[in-house]
DNA sequence: TATTGTTATACTCTATAACTATA
DNA sequence: TATAGTTATAGAGTATAACAATA
């Protein structure tokens, strides 16, 4: 192969060079973790100066519409680790927006709760982050919000082990 | 507030309780998350058998579509720092995935390329990636998928700054 | 035996500051 | 001055093993 012009242009890329992701983005696993990290970085400064992240967001809410809960299966319901679900408790405890007491039924169990003051702070950051997401979805029209929110629920519920797949390999 | 039923209800939560994510599941973050994480767990699976990460095979297959492009550009098109990108194509040109070559145009610049056993490897990850989707998404028609497409990279190219939020908010 | 909460630990991912050599 | 690649580093997020108390 000579020195072509066409090999100069693929080798020669300056700053501006537009750059094609074609393959990429046609995959779902590929637009799901570009989207996610958009509007997570987005989230994650609404959520800075109620000195919330992501995490002890979505706990505040699940212990307002779940009191007394126990630690694991809050981890369970939102897919955490337990030791990881231990350090994020111990975090929110310690700034007296969550309670840690004893379940009466159960000696090993502690049940969940929010404090007044963890209730109160849930309501003004859900409120910031609903008026959020208004904000980021607002080139989408409310049929496009509801066929995403279906979708991705879908998806959610849906098959998600990769056993699924190896076993569906298998019986090709 | 007296001992009442419900409060022994609130109180006593066993194991198999069922556990209410209404107030987070209309938040498109929440579900972006859950979903992300879902399908991520299971890339990692699929693509663990050929050496590489979700970060791995991106690269690789942004090499094949833009061979010869900087550090620096690909960073930016697929929205990583470049500290971190530099430690991950040392994995992959330590691996003999990828070259580093001079760029006769400018002295600081690096052209990155597949060699040919990156792009051989290349290949097999991205038919079984592709195969992996149609598993994780058989419950999604041929129009969801694409609808769901669609929508993401609606996402991923409308207003994604938080800015724009906290301007709105100044607006109002 | 199994489960609850916990400690310790490690690995991946992400983000920032600062350096060098070029432009 | 600014940019390309790099080094060092630190903070999140995530995952596993193992333990004491209890079921």
């Amino acid at each position: 192969m000579g020195k072509s012009a066409q090999l100069l242009v693929n080798t020669h890329r300056e700053a501006g060079t537009p750059v094609s992701d074609a393959a990429l983005s046609n995959l779902i696993g590929y637009n799901l973790k570009r989207s996610f990290n958009g509007i997570y970085i987005d989230l994650a400064e609404v959520l800075r100066p109620f000195g919330l992240r992501m995490i002890t967001f979505t706990i505040l809410t699940m212990l307002r519409e779940n009191p007394g809960i126990r630690l694991s299966n809050l981890a369970a319901a939102i897919d955490m680790e337990k030791p990881n679900m231990v350090s994020v408790i111990d975090e929110l405890a310690s700034r007296a927006w969550v309670t840690r007491s004893a379940d009466p039924y159960d000696k090993r169990a502690r049940q969940l709760h929010l404090t007044e003051t963890g209730a109160a702070l849930q309501g003004l950051a859900y409120a910031e982050v609903c008026a959020h997401e208004e904000s980021f979805l607002q080139h989408l029209d409310g049929d496009e919000r509801a066929q995403l929110i279906a979708l991705l629920s879908k998806i959610r519920q849906g098959p998600t082990k990769v056993e699924n797949f190896l076993s569906d390999k298998k019986r090709r």
